[in-house]
DNA sequence: TGGTTTGTTGACCGAACGGTCAAGCCGACG
DNA sequence: CGTCGGCTTGACCGTTCGGTCAACAAACCA
């Protein structure tokens, strides 16, 4: 493993990471190999060995990057806002558009939440998401504009819809990503109610 | 591969899908090997292929033999019910009952879901439940009881509540399922709506 | 220029896996 | 009792995998 990282280190990282994202999306993890993503690579196993530790912490590495790139496009889109309907309403619209431009990583995160392994990550990665949207939902029940119900149950009603959906849209395909996300938001906001 | 079963063959094969369900749940398919599996049960390894062609089909059988029978219970719940928001909510609760008691299922489903080997068969399955819970929501926008909105997204987004909210209440642990069922219902007929 | 660090190679290793098979067991039935 | 077929055994096979390592190249700095 690498003890420090040069400019042209911090490429080759990268590249392994992406290359390996794009590979377990497309297969699974356990289906491909080190030998696989160098080979996709072209460079030879050691390259992998000296940037990672071994394959599990590529994984642990893919899954903290792409939640914290996701975490601050969330951040982002609802900087400045107050309103905690209009705050839940812009991360849900955040969320899928994160996903829409990072396709590979919905596979990915699925596979990592059936593996004793990562699942530890990715539990922290949700409760950290569900720990956002609970503070939004208890501000608006206090402002009587949810209703009155345990806030941590609905932030994962909403983070159901949100990755059933995300899920639909991304691997069914013919679904405008824009139509999906209006009505993750109607939804959410008004179930099925007419 | 076997031939023909007697009584004490299928019985045997029952125990082998049974005993190699709660291992892939534990422990997760590709970590589990036809090993571990004929040791939990104490036999040899010539008893697997006896029964099944592969490790593979093993997978296959159990996807289908678990879909087939929560099927079964969720039109026993709606049986002789013509009220289709009625008929939706009792297919949540079915469904949740049935993987209180199925626990194991879960997170096999859930691996099927990223692994291109089973993904077909998974798909074919949730393509019956969304035409399934589609009728429902078609019925109740006749009626006027359920918006207007794409009936086939609706459906994914009731799939979405129910699948996290039964993750969430079957693997953290500690919530209900009484209580989980009703935030369900809740949620889908009425969304965060005060 | 020479020396140190960073980066790369690919043959190699032991372990584990899915799957096979010749051989043997055992209960049912003639 | 014999024998036949469903059932069981476990050593064995070929392959693949994650990971190692000695040797070497390239970049950088003194």
């Amino acid at each position: 493993m690498r003890r420090k990282l040069t400019p042209r280190g911090r490429e080759r990282r990268a590249q392994l990471m992406t290359c390996a994202a794009r590979l377990f999306a497309e297969r699974g993890y356990h289906p491909t190999s080190v030998a696989d993503i160098v080979a996709a690579l072209g460079v030879g196993k050691g390259v992998f060995y000296w940037y990672f530790a071994s394959k599990d912490e590529l994984l642990t590495e893919l899954l903290k990057a792409s939640n914290h790139d996701l975490r601050k496009r969330q951040q982002h889109a609802i900087e400045g806002v107050d309103d905690p309907v209009h705050r839940i309403e812009l991360g849900i619209r955040a969320t899928l558009a994160w996903f829409a431009e990072h396709r590979e990583y919905f596979a990915i995160i699925q596979f990592a939440a059936t593996d004793e392994t990562f699942a530890p990550v990715l539990a922290r990665n949700r409760e950290i998401s569900i720990a956002d949207t609970i503070r939004h939902l208890k501000d608006g029940i206090v402002d009587g504009r949810i209703a009155d119900r345990d806030p941590e149950l609905l932030a994962h009603a909403i983070h159901g819809v949100v990755a059933e959906l995300t899920r639909h849209a991304l691997i069914e395909g013919n679904v405008p990503i824009a139509e999906v996300a209006e009505l993750c938001v109607a939804f959410s906001l008004e179930g099925l109610h007419a």
